[in-house]
RNA sequence: GCCCCUAUCGUCUAGAGGCCUAGGACGUCAGGUUUUCAUCCUGAAAACCGGGGUUCGAUUCCCCGUGGGGGCGCCA
């Protein structure tokens, strides 16, 4: 089995100190899967002690905004993942943004093309090229043994070019996986990849070996979209004489139709899921589960547990499907868990408009905690506790009620509430004073009393209990729900 | 097209050659509790991609198919 050598080696790999970095673009929102593979090295970096590093890769200019680099920082905070050194925390290897990494690159670049290791390409862009480009071979440029001087002559004549890595040719460049092993490429299907436009702007590849060198990366571990990327970047240490990370791929979170999940399947970027009350404990949790499980039938997982338990032999080889369906459970699960104070103090944002007070809002929160799958719900599921509940008459129909029964059943009530203290308006009081009456009023079916009742209250077929709503209701209010519900049956005649 | 990775219920997964009559979770369905919904409890349906090896014995190891995914940028 595959996971019996992995295991074995994982563990002999750790000697000298772990340093593990992600390094996203700021180009787009803070997406899911980002913050899953955060998670995976920041759980691999404090079960072995060592430190984890947030690295800009804002290399290509047009693209990369700063509010995106302050959408990584705030939902890295936001789900406990502490950078020990990043842009703003600064640290002994920064800069951490590769635009300020300029003049490093550049010494690399210089090196690279005097030694012949790099050369300047002045092949023209090819047509259409981009991801839509029709399959090629791979590209050794007929400009690869271009002397330095001659490529300095044609740059001064103003001919465009890029700098390329100058691949060598029928090499095989295998590495050990972390996750899955060996694996092996031919360098004939790499070709002579580009590794910067000039001096001042180098691109992925480039930049992202000589940083890990330089801010001494010990592992990388990120997707498995990158796996094609790791050959090139052994080929680039080896020609600057740098030694390798070890590698981890790994496997990719896939939407319901199998490929690589995007915006076209469900909502990927993490500050949706936050604003839809989400929260950043389920998230971990079920982000931790795409991909890797610890070996038993254990299912709620805290931030610190996983990093106890955590270890890259677990981690699945194949993508994982995001299941939606599973998050709004875990989720559910954490709001149930979360004591009323906390969840209170998430949920008020939902509320900015009513501009209730906290007391009536926690009585409101604590009845409808337990049916909330997302903290957005909450709005919708409890309207009836703001606004006199609109609803049609047919609602009050218990079973096969006639209007006549549930005039009775309604007026039972209202008698029932003018005659109950004040004092005795506690969900406790009312729980068991309201069973008694339901009963009294119909031994067998307490659906009768209580239905038309909930229904007079809060307008809505699910709801809590008559004694909960009214509870919080009040007397007064209760009152005079259950008076416009008997006018609603009467007027219609 | 070429290269690489991968394969257990619908989904996430357990499984380390005999403990497998393949286990758990989400979802689904059926019951129970409850005035309703949710929670909670009980139960059910639901999977080892195919073919060859290796072995006394393969879900498990090997090979070949097939399926799925990713990559093939002057993006990262």
């Amino acid at each position: 089995m595959k996971q019996k050598t992995n295991k074995n080696k994982t563990e002999s790999i750790i000697k000298s100190e772990v340093r593990v970095r992600i390094a996203p673009s700021p180009t787009g929102a803070f997406h899911i899967g980002t913050a899953r593979t955060a998670l995976f090295n920041f759980l691999f970096t404090k079960k072995n002690k060592g430190k984890f590093i947030l690295r800009i890769e804002d290399t290509d200019k047009v693209r990369s905004q700063k509010h995106f680099e302050q959408d990584i920082i705030d939902n890295l905070d936001w789900l406990g993942i502490k950078r020990d050194e990043d842009p703003i925390l600064g640290g002994k290897y920064g800069p951490y943004r590769q635009s300020e990494r300029t003049e490093i690159y550049k010494k690399y670049l210089k090196k690279l093309l005097k030694e012949g290791k790099a050369f300047y390409c002045f092949e023209a862009k090819k047509e259409g090229q981009g991801r839509l480009e029709s399959f090629t071979e791979a590209h050794f440029s007929k400009d690869r043994d271009l002397s330095l001087p001659e490529a300095k002559k044609k740059i001064r004549a103003g001919e465009s070019y890029i700098i390329r890595f100058k691949c060598p040719k029928k090499q095989k460049i295998a590495f050990e996986d972390l996750i899955r092993k060996k694996v092996e490429f031919n360098t004939d299907v790499i070709g002579d990849f580009s590794i910067a436009k000039n001096l001042e702007e180098p691109l992925y590849n480039f930049a992202a070996v000589i940083d890990d060198y330089e801010m001494k990366i010990s592992h990388v571990i990120r997707g498995e979209d990158h796996l094609s990327n790791t050959p090139k970047q052994i080929l680039l240490q080896q020609s600057l004489g740098f030694p390798s990370p070890q590698y981890g791929h790994l496997p990719l979170i896939l939407g319901p139709d199998k490929t690589k999940l995007s915006k076209r399947h469900n909502t990927v970027s993490l500050s949706d899921y936050r604003k839809d009350g989400y929260l950043s404990e389920a998230i971990v949790n079920f982000i931790a589960l795409l991909g890797w499980n610890p070996g038993t039938d254990r299912e709620i997982f805290s931030l610190i547990e996983l990093i106890d338990l955590f270890s890259l032999d677990k981690v699945q080889l194949a993508g994982a499907v995001f299941d939606l369906n599973k998050l709004d459970w875990i989720n559910g699960y954490y709001i149930r868990q979360k004591p009323i104070k906390e969840l209170l103090k998430l949920i008020k944002v939902y509320f900015e408009k009513n501009n209730t007070d906290d007391a009536y809002l926690e009585k409101v929160v604590q009845v409808s905690r337990d049916r909330l799958k997302k903290l957005v719900n909450i709005v919708r599921e409890t309207e009836f506790f703001f606004e006199i509940p609109k609803y049609d008459n047919s609602l009050l129909v218990w079973k096969d009620m006639q209007e006549e029964e549930i005039l009775k059943s309604l007026k039972t009530s209202l008698i029932f509430l003018e005659r109950t203290d004040d004092f005795q308006f506690k969900k406790e009081d009312l729980d068991v004073l309201f069973l008694r009456e339901a009963e009294r009023f119909n031994e067998k079916d307490r659906g009768r009393l209580l239905w038309p009742l909930r229904v007079a209250l809060t307008g809505v077929s699910a709801s809590p209990s008559p004694s909960e709503v009214a509870s919080i209701l009040g007397k007064k209010e209760s009152i005079k729900r259950i008076k416009i519900a008997i006018k609603k049956i009467e007027s219609k005649n």
